[in-house]
DNA sequence: CAAGTGATATCCT
DNA sequence: GGATATCACTTGC
């Protein structure tokens, strides 16, 4: 059995959002289910930021019983519901600012065939969107929106971690080109991994895009 | 109460 | 690989 190393909210602050979200590529994403512990390396999110962003859900300062969970702590895990599927955030900076990333593709890592069975597909379809991954990871409630990640089921493990040979940002997915923030490239990418939602074969690479 | 919204499954070619 | 139908919920009016 390795040893962990889980993060804890402060690695949730004391730097730009945008460097969060790309801290976090290549970390392991991990979950204790009721099958046993699954998991996977994070390949793709994206930064939301705040007030000033006209794609959150805090934009203008909106706050409601939905967007609650980005105005708490860092570290804060932010679940919700977009139609048919549920997408996770992590919520970041210190309370009342209301920034976070989505976690949007993963790269299956532990208990594989679990992960499989839990959504019934094979190949980069597993866990290659945010709502597949939730499906493959066999997260289909919001019981966990609100908890702080280390209270939880969730966690995620820097000893397990793997480095991007390149991390590519680009425009977000779904955001209005033509709205202020549309096309700011706050996607982060590892360049050349299978799981990048939308992913083209041919940018795919051999070492999905790691290091060593 | 109506409008607006993104992700995915399934169909086709 | 591309087109399209289907899904549930939030917000503004």
């Amino acid at each position: 059995m390795s040893k962990f190393q889980l993060v804890t909210p402060a690695f949730f602050t004391g730097r730009p959002t945008t460097k969060i979200a790309q801290d976090l590529l290549g970390t392991m994403l991990l979950y204790r289910s009721p099958q046993g512990i699954v998991g996977g390396l994070i390949v793709e999110t994206e930064a939301y930021l705040g007030t000033n962003d006209t794609a959150a859900h805090a934009y203008h300062g909106r706050r409601s019983a939905f967007s609650e969970p980005l105005y708490r702590e860092p570290g804060t895990l932010y679940i919700y519901r977009l139609r048919a599927n549920y997408l996770l955030d992590l919520v970041t900076q210190p309370a009342e600012t209301p920034e976070g990333v989505l976690i949007r593709a993963i790269e299956p890592v532990i208990d594989v065939n679990q992960l499989i069975s839990n959504c019934g597909k094979s190949g980069v379809l597993v866990s290659n969107g945010p709502g597949k991954l939730m499906q493959a990871l066999g997260i289909q409630d919001q019981e966990m929106n609100l908890q702080l990640i280390t209270d939880s089921d969730l966690a995620i493990d820097l000893a397990q971690r793997r480095t991007p040979q390149q991390i590519t940002a680009v425009p977000r997915v779904g955001v209005n080109a033509e709205a202020a923030s549309g096309q700011l490239p706050l996607r982060f990418i590892v360049a050349g991994n299978p799981y990048i939602s939308d992913s083209r074969k041919r940018d795919w690479r051999d070492d999905h895009g790691w290091q060593d």
